[in-house]
DNA sequence: TAGAAAAATGAATTATAATTCATAATTTAT
DNA sequence: ATAAATTATGAATTATAATTCATTTTTCTA
């Protein structure tokens, strides 16, 4: 095994794991290349025969992160069940995976949300990517006559992520750890049927 | 006027607003204190007057641009109206706020967002007083029969917080700048309606 | 199993940027 | 108008941490 070959490497996945932990406690630029080095029990230099450099670990880390994620989420809703069915799984799933992987829930939500972004490119990728699937669900749902069909798409993508995404935020955040699976239900309730009474469904 | 009250002193506002420039721009740890103090139009060491250091100048700024976002959010939620229409009111002067205000939009989307953050207490207590005032409009929703009345409301918070913020955080990466403001209102009705026909209401 | 190649080491180097402080400019008070 | 007090300056200092590279260790190969 070379340079060239790095994927199959146990040393960088050791290095890989060790960062997604420091980058989760202290934050990217808190974290230091040494302090990785040394959670993954190897040299300071030999983190320089795996990654360019500093930014490049993060940007391998959340590429080789979010490829198994979203993996899962297209499988997740492939298949033959009701619209409603895959949305309120995806959601589910999505907060499994979260919840499984703290590390990597952390370095996503910090790295989604800066303005200036190492991983831009992957993010942008993702997003389209988790919109598409969102898109397909929804397209299907409005022929089944279980979605409304005056949304506009776009909004409702950014809706759904948002709430999903702050449920999660929330979780990270809090100090007791409480199932973060257990909102799954009540989550997809409230996307899928809002707050309002719809008694006035006319009125807006 | 010396270091005891820089609260009204003219180089000291200078400064915070070069800071929220430059933070916005580059992202807190990025940002060097010799380019604040570039953009504000005084020395690196002048910064060191009014503020104790670097992180000292973002918990300033952070608390005083969410003074005046909170003590307007208040405001626009008091008085006699519907929830519902508060509910509206509040989705639309928050857009309108983050974006007359687009620094301090970013500085607040990244420093909330982060795991380990300078601005900690401030952000709970924000986030409280948002939660707060949602609260008192939800219960009053209920009492006029415009809200469901079997809603969790903690997930409730962070499901309108959520959804409000993805759609900013979007807007902000955006690369061309459409009028944020025009999603009120079909943000508003989402998140009252949901996105399903209730023809299944329920089921669930 | 010796020698070559590859991988790993970690101290030394380098780069960057926060903070300090001796000096200068400005303001205030008498 | 002058001296004391305040405020501001920015070059020098200091701290930190990324990166390099001469050396050592391990792994292959014949």
């Amino acid at each position: 095994m070379n340079k060239k070959t790095p994927r199959n490497n146990v040393k960088y996945h050791r290095i890989l794991n060790a960062a997604g932990k420091i980058f989760a406690r202290d934050g990217f630029h808190q974290a230091t290349v040494s302090d990785i080095a040394g959670q993954a029990g190897v040299a300071d230099g030999t983190i320089y025969l795996y990654f360019k450099n500093k930014d490049d670990i993060l940007v391998q880390l959340f590429q080789y992160k979010m490829r198994e994620v979203f993996a899962r989420f297209k499988k997740v809703v492939d298949g033959t069940d009701s619209a409603v069915t895959k949305l309120t799984r995806l959601i589910k799933y999505h907060l499994e995976a979260f919840q499984a992987d703290k590390d990597m829930a952390i370095v996503y939500q910090a790295e989604t949300r800066r303005y200036s972004r190492l991983v831009d490119d992957q993010i942008r990728e993702m997003a389209k990517t988790y919109f598409n699937l969102l898109a397909e669900i929804i397209e299907q749902g409005q022929v089944e006559g279980d979605l409304r069909k005056d949304l506009y798409l776009g909004l409702v993508k950014r809706f759904f992520l948002g709430a999903v995404e702050e449920v999660i935020s929330t979780w990270l955040m809090s100090e007791d750890s409480y199932d973060l699976t257990t909102m799954a239900d009540p989550l997809a309730d409230l996307v899928l049927r809002g707050i309002g009474t719809n008694k006035k469904k006319e009125l807006l």
